[in-house]
DNA sequence: CTGCAGTCTGGACCATAGTCCAGAGTCAAG
DNA sequence: CTTGACTCTGGACTATGGTCCAGACTGCAG
């Protein structure tokens, strides 16, 4: 079993030192221990965990969801879990579906834009200038 | 022309009024005068600037973006209008891209997980769990 | 033993886009 | 004139996810 500095830790999940002191401050990784000096040391565990994070916040989960996830997969609780990635997918899926409409707004604007000439021929302004207060 | 109070242009453009002394602060919309007392009034030009900046903002394009793109428009200058245009929607279709990733990502977990058992056979924890520090 | 790199703490600060507050002053209807 | 609604300012506070700093202490190599 390793034993690691936070900065050998942080070094090899790739984040930054401040980052695993912020994760501590906010429940998600506390260290193995202390040594007399009050310097953290870090297990395999904790290196674990902490790659958790940092996938885990790759897939989109806020660090408010991890702490939700880690929680589970301390208990162990595969259920919980598999509902935990579904909802993330939901609101994945929701995210796109915005950004799509927005995607096709632009797209519209674009299109029917000359990129050239007088400002009131452009769509892209009269669409953003029009006045229609919902 | 007609002669806003701070409350009345937030209430036809629908947005509230501590946004529009927010939106001041930060050089997005300066009231057309002052009374004696101190009190602001706006035109008809400032309630379009301010739905302009509201179905930008709908659009996707941040205040950053929206400052940039009200001086655009004050320049009337169409090409440059329509190359931010074209710059927001490369962006957006990177976001898109982005999620659709994660949404992979989390659909085979999800698929591969049987909801139920131990959790050492649930593929989600495993692969956060996985050590591979890139 | 020296010197430098690493670590400690608490708190300030970053961006984003506001929201809310106190305390004072003002406007307009009745 | 009174009263209630509106507005003024400056600053604090929200949430998110960190980043940076000073000043002090520690660990380790040479």
């Amino acid at each position: 079993m390793s034993n690691l500095s936070i900065g050998q830790l942080a070094k090899r999940a790739g984040v930054a030192i401040d980052t695993v002191r912020y994760y501590e401050r906010n429940q998600l990784l506390a260290p193995a221990g202390r040594l007399a000096s009050g310097y953290r040391r870090y297990g395999d565990a904790e290196l674990k965990r902490l790659c958790f994070i940092r996938r885990a916040k790759a897939l989109g989960f806020t660090l408010e969801d991890i702490r939700g996830l880690l929680s589970l997969s301390d208990e162990r609780n595969v259920a919980k879990v598999k509902r935990a990635a579904e909802a993330k997918l939901t609101d994945t899926e929701q995210r796109i579906a915005e950004l799509q409409r927005i995607r096709t707004g632009l797209r519209t604007l674009i299109a029917a834009c000359p990129g050239h000439g007088r400002a009131e021929a452009c769509p892209i302004l009269n669409a953003l200038t029009e006045e229609d207060p919902r």
